[in-house]
DNA sequence: TATTATAACTAATAGTATTAGTTTTGTCAC
DNA sequence: GTGACAAAACTAATACTATTAGTTATAATA
């Protein structure tokens, strides 16, 4: 037989089965079952498993980044991050197996995976921008806000928080707070804050 | 033979391999070989795999919760906080591989492990006692500071951020903005703020 | 139509967790 | 001490993995 499979087809057919079944049950196996081909017969498209987790996690990515900066469009400061941290809790929601083949990327330097991940990161920048930061808070303030997204998400998506108190008000409440404080760093309006010790 | 191996041991040696090779490479015949016995004989002690990275991520659990907990001793508020932070960057800096565990336990809802994310919680409830919130927008914080750290430090474990700025200094100020918008929930001197839209 | 590269195949291997059934060994009541 | 019992080791076997080598069929091309 001579199917004319395409890698894209592999791909897309490997998300599916992420989708519904979890990343670690992926295996070459049942892949190969859902497209009709033998096992070994992958091997023609991809170098091994590794390869086919960076490739998916390459296409989980780009469809990320695509939900994030889109929902974005024509907004800007506070309204664009809560916008994206919005979109950023939808992806999470809907897609979470692909979600977490994004984190478990076996080689997060793979030159497609970096090239999508600079995107998103140079994306971010330019919504800082309408912030009047400096260079280095800059960095510090956009690596913040994925620290806070990244991390309040993950930390739902695996473990859970205690369900008793609404998940995106929290974000929400959490992202207004470091908001403020990023703001009132150019502005010193603590003379009368309560003290530090 | 009959060597009167411990379940204590056997999870303390696969630590050892984990911290040493990493999760994924935890296998039971490593684990077995490196404990002189065979690998079906682990069976006598674990009930499968699952349930042995289930005993090894309470166990890394908690070694991470001691060392947090025993980092804030004798201090409060803000500089609690800070200690905190720091020993959870210390942590992962020098058994990653254990933090990772933590992350992948394969069942979060474990009692031995939720024990000791529950004590964990406990602990950050406390300190943030010493603020002046109110019950629900506590339980907002607690989730942001643990949505932060967790999140900053496996971001920079995984993924990496460019080196280029300081790792530790960047925790620290993202840290100390979200404190500060924490404190000026209640003061409202917002006034003079930048307009939000 | 002949050539060639692609993409499928079959067959085989090594490494994985796991189960079943057996044997050894330490412990403890008598 | 001796015998009973349970704990903890063992051997043997199975079903899945990924992966490699070598082979065959097909589609495109010259």
């Amino acid at each position: 037989m001579h199917k004319g499979l395409t890698l894209q087809q592999i791909i897309e057919q490997a998300a599916r089965q992420v989708e519904e079944d979890g990343l670690h049950n992926l295996t070459l196996t049942a892949l190969a079952d859902q497209l009709h081909i033998k096992t070994p017969s992958l091997y023609n498209h991809i170098k091994n498993m590794n390869d086919l987790k960076n490739r998916l996690a390459s296409f989980s990515l780009a469809q990320f980044s695509e939900a994030l900066i889109h929902s974005a469009m024509g907004k800007a400061r506070d309204d664009a991050l809560f916008a994206i941290s919005d979109a950023y809790l939808t992806f999470i929601k809907t897609h979470p197996n692909l979600y977490w083949a994004i984190i478990e990327v076996p080689d997060p330097s793979d030159s497609d995976f970096k090239k999508h991940s600079d995107r998103l990161l140079t994306f971010l920048f330019q919504i800082l921008e309408a912030y009047a930061l400096n260079e280095e808070d800059r960095v510090h303030a956009v690596r913040g806000l994925r620290s806070i997204i990244h991390g309040f998400t993950s930390l739902q998506l695996h473990h859970g928080f205690n369900m008793h108190h609404d998940q995106e008000k929290s974000l929400k409440w959490i992202l207004s707070a470091f908001l403020r404080g990023l703001k009132e760093k150019n502005e010193s309006c603590d003379g009368a804050g309560q003290p530090t010790e």
